[in-house]
DNA sequence: TTGCGATATGAAGATGATCTTTATATCATG
DNA sequence: CATGATATAAAGATCATCTTCATATCGCAA
């Protein structure tokens, strides 16, 4: 599986909910949680260290956000859309031969 | 993602597998990989310790075969069964959540 | 005005799944 | 007889994720 499925499922989130529009780290892991029906949800130990992951490598830029409260805002680069269009692909076709070989006996 | 999600498919492509008939640990790792056209694929490190995961939980039932060649042949038990069509169910809701997210803007 | 829960981020340490390497052994083929 | 494919497994390394600790603001209620 080289590329490890899980982390890439995780940025691929990230990067999904921030085409929609910039947001706070927070933010995402609320989105994602609510948009996915539960179905995924990010420890905050797992968010940041994916954020400032996916901004060292220039496909998130973040920007510390005005106001009292530290928080930092993060939008998708031109880069990181590409690399979440390429992904969403690629996650679908494993799935869908993943799902082949798991559904093949009880169901189409 | 409380149950990880990779652990996860590993051990459903190998129940998956075992569904269709006994095999040992080697053919298995050459079905998957076959399979799913390459999508996914163990290396034995990784292999043998779900196997032996399986065994301890009685999810598989491994016999080490006669004749020269020390090889263990695995056939599903009932509790397999049950777990493989639950976990496929599960996996497939996770991924239509998922798809849903990374889908929404560029297609259906 | 004080305390609490929600919001907000991050570092540090623990856990554990996976990968790589090493070891062993049989079998078929050239 | 050597080599590559088959076959399994333990040991150690790597790394993603989770838990915990640390810090700080904000709004609300007592």
């Amino acid at each position: 599986m080289q590329v490890r499925l899980s982390k890439r499922i995780n940025e691929l989130l990230v990067l999904a909910v921030l085409e929609r529009g910039p947001a706070h780290g927070y933010q995402i892991a609320l989105s994602v949680e609510e948009r996915t029906g539960g179905a995924f949800s990010f420890q905050h130990g797992t968010l940041y260290p994916i954020l400032h992951r996916l901004e060292a490598e220039n496909r998130v830029r973040g920007e510390w956000g005005g106001g009292g409260r530290r928080r930092k805002t993060y939008e998708i680069t031109d880069a990181g859309r590409a690399d979440l269009e390429a992904g969403a692909d690629e996650l679908e076709r494993q799935f869908r031969a993943l799902m082949r070989l798991l559904g093949g006996t009880h169901a189409a």
